[in-house]
DNA sequence: TAGATTGTTAATCGATTAACAATC
DNA sequence: TAGATTGTTAATCGATTAACAATC
């Protein structure tokens, strides 16, 4: 990366601004502005404009941003002006929703492998993948460069998987467990526990 | 609330404390120190001090944080000495998933009913729950007293479901679309965009 | 008493917001 | 030129970390 570190802060808002800037016909509107981005968006209008300022950095007074361009560079820092490879780890409940989700093609990745180690469900098709047996999964990753993952397995195996996936290459993972997972290598890692969001609702409820 | 505001920070770091004090033994433990639980978490000691103190406030000096108490603590700060009611609205893949998901009973949470307006799922049975048609949602909220709800429904459909929660009386929404949802009372949303999360770990990988 | 551990006060850091200068 | 809109610099805010005093 040539560009400056994006702050984490910034990370956090960049698909919110991809989403909106997508559902805007770019025939009708050529540019936008900070401002009118920020109500859309429910944002403060400064933030926005310093946080477009860091993506794209190239905002015309009067003008604002073009949305083309916008896009563009969003996509290049996010890597998907190609399709990125994901892989899920546990075909569980969770696991074949993700299977069958449609967010993620719009969104620029594709599910490349399915697996699991139960021997009843290897072989079984979910939204043509073809769930593999955990024995494939290192060379999978290897042969596919398969950069993102997602675990989806019970508790108890969530570290197991991680350290393998850390050793066939892969560089980033989304967990479901509530595992909290050791990794020592720069991996980065993201956590979806769907049990704690709701304790967390019920903080805020009460606070 | 007695007790002053407990900072966001903070909240984000409760379930992991309580899902981490739950899973030793109070036999053979009856204190632990911010030391042993900075240690285990991953966390900074002087972070986790000052987040038990909060939480708490009984430390003791040379000896720690008696445990049953910390728990007991934590449990009425979420409200958690009774099951939390929590309907989810809308049976898709994910709806299912979160039926299905056996996360929720062990860390205070039932799930007391299931919402779907399509004609071919109202009726049928997941997990002891009964699909029921979209026409009893009002009805229900208000005689079941929920606060929670999850929404699984479609992009499109997702802010009128809020809109109808609100009106019903629930105080917090788990949004699993990546619909901004548009909320003016005072009502608490978390946000669970699954394709959102892989694009930040894509970034973070490049960044 | 001495040492471990807590709680408090001050310093640092990053993110947000405010004020304002630059410019198309 | 005037006005809208950007970008920059400074102020504020909240969270984390560091230093140290209090105490069982």
């Amino acid at each position: 990366m040539s560009d400056k570190k994006i702050p984490k802060s910034v990370i956090e808002r960049i698909p919110t601004y991809l989403d909106f800037l997508k559902q805007i016909d770019l025939n009708d509107n050529q540019t936008i502005s900070s401002t009118s981005l920020a109500q859309a968006l429910g944002l403060g209008e400064v933030q926005v404009r310093k946080d477009l300022n860091i993506i794209a950095g190239n905002g015309k007074p009067k003008i604002g941003y073009n949305m083309k361009d916008l896009i563009n560079k969003i996509k290049s820092i996010i890597r998907s002006n190609e399709y990125t490879n994901v892989i899920v780890v546990g075909v569980g409940h969770i696991g074949q929703a993700l299977a069958n989700y449609q967010g993620f093609y719009e969104k620029g990745f594709i599910i490349k492998g399915l697996f699991d180690n139960n021997k009843d469900k290897i072989g079984k098709v979910i939204n043509n993948n073809t769930i593999k047996s955990y024995e494939e999964l290192g060379g999978f990753c290897i042969n596919e460069k398969v950069d993102l993952a997602i675990i989806a397995v019970p508790l108890e195996n969530a570290q197991n998987v991680c350290d393998d996936l850390i050793k066939y290459g892969v560089k980033g993972i989304l967990n479901f467990t509530n595992c909290i997972l050791n990794t020592e290598h720069d991996i980065k890692v993201r956590n979806i526990d769907i049990a704690s969001m709701l304790t967390k609702l019920s903080i805020e409820i009460n606070n």
